[in-house]
DNA sequence: ACCCAGAATGAATGAATATTCATTCTTGAT
DNA sequence: ATCAAGAATGAATATTCATTCATTCTGGGT
């Protein structure tokens, strides 16, 4: 539905049929995680029913329940989902094989973290969302502490290996891998309330230039 | 109320006294605000009502809609409240008459940003709270912009100062600016989110070796 | 001493919402 | 063809919550 015509209709991933569809277990759970994005980042987090969640489906809403014990539940599930998927990203590049020389690798963490289209926009108010409950709910916190530990550690490690190359001096890369994550979470941030003075071109520049800083060498 | 003892009591500000009192109209709403800032901080946004912000300024339920026409509204000052008291605090100290050496103000700045007790974490839950909410909201988005743009200004003209009187080369302030800004935004996500990784010690440090990486004269 | 404007109260109201579960439907196995 | 397992439905339920407003109370003005 939420479409302008009146018409009935289905959710983007089934088309045309109103007939009830059985399918399996793990494909409805991820079908109403991604029902749960969505509506987080038009509505907000505080904002989110139930009928609205199984509603974007294209279900009824007895289903959430069914598959999720109750909607606390759902909304754990998708922070988790998110949150894996986002590091994961980020951990697949550092660790990359796929890229060997180390400039290029940071290069292209940057383009994961700050590129990509509307999907990415959509994560990014979920994301924040979450943080704004976390102070608040430590289920939230443990789920986003716990990605976020690994992610940390292989950016640590990856710069270690970009200060051994460069033989850089007087450069601590865990305080530096703290900075350029806080760094990026607050551009983020800037992207997400303030889209108006902060361009995602001036996004990336900024942390461009705040690596360049760092390793001169590898930079540009 | 919600003490373990059955007696009635009185919320923090006053004590004692169980008779009505009648208190001019900007206090009771100052009381409300305070209020619904513990009640964001310690339960949620997203869980917040009207009875709890109420009880725990320790007046009737009735008295919000008196003062704040309703709860969205009431939410909105609020709002407004937590970032007019933090922008406002750093664009005074910018403007630092108070403070004439440019580096000592930096630091002062940065005091201001990442120091403070427990009142200031309460302030970060709020403040992120409404982050994760202004995707969903322009209204919310609006408030932050606003703010959000003055200390901008202030912290660019601050940074083409040290910029002139350092005589530093190829440092762009604008830039410079929103880096720094989207740095301490990150950090304080990281208190918020993660304070077992990260302690206010090291986020100091962090944000201190930024400067101290852009303006090396200024800061140690 | 008295009054009354308007501040404060909280029981009542109605709307919104999570959750349940009796029923219906689908599919793959026999 | 028939059946059973269990996936899916959605009307009904119980709860929670924002908002209203008739009533009570307070304190400064006279």
């Amino acid at each position: 539905m939420t479409d302008a015509s009146g018409a009935v209709t289905e959710a983007l991933p089934e088309a045309g049929s109103k007939r009830r569809q059985i399918r399996p277990k793990a494909e409805r759970r991820q079908q109403l995680i991604d029902a749960t994005i969505r509506c987080i980042a038009q509505h907000g987090l505080s904002a989110v029913t139930m009928q609205m969640v199984t509603r974007e489906a294209g279900l009824s809403v007895g289903i959430a329940n069914l598959h999720f014990e109750s909607k606390d539940n759902l909304l754990k599930e998708t922070l988790r989902f998110v949150a894996e998927e986002y590091h994961g990203g980020q951990i697949e590049i550092m660790e990359g094989g796929d890229i060997p020389d180390l400039g290029e690798r940071l290069d292209a963490l940057l383009d994961f973290q700050l590129g990509r289209g509307v999907t990415q926009r959509q994560k990014m108010s979920v994301w924040f969302a979450y943080y704004g409950e976390a102070g608040a709910r430590p289920v939230y916190q443990k789920i986003v502490s716990t990605v976020d530990r690994l992610a940390a550690q292989k950016l640590e490690a990856l710069f270690i290996q970009i200060i051994r190359e460069g033989n850089y001096r007087g450069v601590d890369a865990r305080e530096l891998a703290t900075g350029y994550s806080a760094l990026i979470d607050g551009l983020h941030l800037g992207l997400l309330v303030t889209p108006r003075e902060l361009s995602k071109r001036r996004a990336r520049a900024v942390a461009r230039d705040f690596l360049r800083r760092a390793f001169p060498q590898h930079i540009r």
